[in-house]
DNA sequence: TGTACATCAGTGAACGCGCGTTCACTGATGTAC
DNA sequence: TGTACATCAGTGAACGCGCGTTCACTGATGTAC
């Protein structure tokens, strides 16, 4: 072979990861195999011997894209001390930085509607994400309640989470977005903390 | 004039409102100026008599879609007890309806990430609609706290209602689905039952 | 050890198509004389 | 009252461009003899 025995699988990584930043930052619709191939020093035509065709890309960087950002708000969660670890998780989520960086954000709030849209690989790519980050949440919840009300509690607050860094990013008021994020703090350690059960 | 007095006004009108719908459902980058004026009965052409450009056809819907949720809310709302106003509001927004309907559903569920890349003029257009639903939620909070408390209050909650909109679209699954709808629920009453005040 | 061949990641032209935008034109009407 | 003209919403061809996808080809390597 011409090239070494890992050459291909490192190339179609690296597609993968290159892709996972530019949908995020300028949306799916808003990024062309041809450009995307140029990112990766390569020419278009070469991205159908690694996919099959741009949604199956899509559902692999939406993997990837979950991936990086769970591991590293487990990196976070894991350096604080443990009473510390929601308020660690929170202040990741909910930074300047994040609100900023949506290239290497979470894939929820870069792109949620849009693959909403797409077909079932994509979604059921999303899901596993989503699921991946809501029981990392859930785990750093206050002792209590079955596991299925952590997970729901967990869920309902990453939906907070994501809709305020949404919201930020959306409306050029850097005081509107600042009490978008301050806000979801806020109500993010109060739903953490109610009482289990009925 | 060939045309009645308001006939191009009207024109205007029926192509913000189509486009209102389309890009809730198919996304901005996802509608050609053809395939909106095709469905508004018109030829392209026309279209640049009415709209310096596509973005300025974006901020109007995005004005016109806001306007559309607002004043449905703002009647789930007038209709119901005074007391059960909060609940009518949920029961609207976290609706399977507004879940299955994107089209006619809420511009935030539907576009935010996608106009956070846009300039300035569709981003002051959604944070004049924001504001304009967060000031309906406010309203319906329960009593005291500061009007300032009021907003934050009620834009954290709004956050929180589109997040977990977003994500039951989003899943394709319809048990998580509606565990987000509901989740959402519920912790959109301990919010707004939170007392006001350090 | 030297030569012929198979492999295959990547190349780049080409496919049909739709994009946003421009512009010369159409044709039905109201207005001027 | 009848005719010529101005108005202007809408038409449709055309602009250059990028889209996702296909495919015959390149050329450096490993393998077979």
């Amino acid at each position: 072979m011409r090239y070494g025995r890992n050459h291909k699988a490192e190339t179609r990584a690296r597609i993968v990861d290159i892709a996972a930043a530019r949908f995020r930052r300028d949306g799916v619709n808003g990024v062309g195999i041809q450009s995307l191939m140029a990112d990766a020093g390569l020419t278009h035509g070469g991205f159908y011997a690694h996919f099959p065709s741009k949604d199956h890309l899509v559902a692999e960087a939406v993997r990837a894209g979950f991936e990086q950002t769970a591991a590293f708000l487990a990196r976070m969660v894991a350096e604080a001390a443990p009473a510390e670890r929601f308020r660690a998780f929170l202040d990741a989520y909910l930074s300047e930085q994040h609100r900023a960086h949506m290239e290497r954000g979470c894939v929820g709030a870069a792109l949620a509607p849009e693959l909403a849209r797409m077909g079932p690989a994509v979604k059921g790519s999303f899901k596993a994400g989503l699921l991946r980050i809501v029981d990392l949440i859930a785990d750093i919840l206050p002792d209590g309640g079955t596991p299925d009300a952590r997970r729901d509690r967990a869920l309902t607050i990453f939906a907070m989470l994501m809709g305020a860094v949404q919201l930020a990013r959306t409306v050029d008021d850097p005081d509107l977005a600042a009490a978008a994020l301050a806000g979801a703090r806020e109500q993010a350690f109060s739903a953490a903390a109610m009482p289990w059960g009925r």
